[in-house]
DNA sequence: CGTATCGGTAAGTCATCGCTTACGGTAAGT
DNA sequence: ACTTACCGTAAGCGATGACTTACCGATACG
C-alpha cells in the first residue's frame, strides 16, 4: 500500500490537520485559509502541496485565487486502512480480555 | 484535542505501521516483532514506547518476556477523529460538485 | 550461584521537515 | 500600459526524528 503512506505522513503535522479542518467548512483560497494561522501564507502553500499529493486536498482556479478544497479520496484510503485494522485489532483484544480475566480469576500455575 | 495528536504522529511513521500491523494477528515479544523487520530490537523497542504513549498499544510483564497488545482506546480516537471531519467533508464536497456540474453545463458569463 | 536471554536506555550521527524571507509570474482593476 | 493583489517556488536555517552501537538491570536456567 504504497499509496496511503503519503496521507499519513500529511496529517501527521497539525498546521496540515488546521488547514483541513478550515476546508472542511468548504471551500477556500489559500489567503483566507492563511489568515489567522500562526505561520506564514507561503508556509501554507507547502502544506496544501503535500495535502495534494497525498490526495486529501484537490484545487481548483479561480481568476487570480486558487480555490482548495477536500478530496474525499485520500480520507478514503485512511478510513479503510484504520477499518481494515480495527476488526482484526478488536478481535484480538477481546480474546486477551478473556485471557487475562481467566488469569485473574485466581489460577497458579507452579510456584504456590 | 490534544491527545489524538500523539497517535497521529505515531502512525505516520511506515516502521510503526508495520509493528501495528503485527500486533494486529494478536500480542506479541518484542523480540518476535523485530524478527524480519529492517531494524534493529532497539529501535523496535523506541517505536513501541512511542506508540504506547499515544495510547496504541499496551504492554504486559511476562517472565522476562515483556508482552505488547493493541489498545484500542487511541484507534478510537483516530477513527472519531476522521469520521467527525468525513461527514462535514463529504458535505462540502457534494456541494462543490454540484456547483461545477452545473458551470460544466455550458454557462458563460461574459467573454465569448 | 554463575550464565544466558530478554529488553529498555544512553549517546551520537545523518537525514528530513517545517519555517522564514525573497523573488517571479499571472490575472484583475484603473 | 501601470499598478495591485494573489500565490507558487527557491534558498537557507534550526529543530526534530529514526537509526545505530554500547551498556545495564532483571528474570529464567543449569
Amino acid at each position: 500500500m504504497p499509496y496511503g503512506t503519503a496521507a499519513f505522513a500529511a496529517i501527521a503535522d497539525p498546521t496540515r490537520r488546521q488547514v483541513m479542518e478550515r476546508l472542511a467548512d468548504g471551500p477556500r483560497a489559500v489567503g483566507e485559509i492563511a489568515e489567522g494561522l500562526p505561520v506564514s501564507r507561503p508556509a501554507v502553500s507547502q502544506h496544501l502541496k503535500v495535502l495534494k499529493e497525498a490526495g486529501l486536498v484537490s484545487d481548483r482556479q479561480d481568476g487570480a485565487r486558487r480555490i482548495y478544497s477536500i478530496d474525499p479520496k485520500g480520507l478514503g484510503a485512511m478510513r479503510a486502512w484504520l477499518d481494515r485494522f480495527w476488526d482484526t485489532a478488536l478481535a484480538a483484544y477481546a480474546a486477551e480480555v478473556e485471557r487475562t480475566k481467566v488469569n485473574d480469576s485466581g489460577e497458579e500455575e507452579a510456584e504456590p
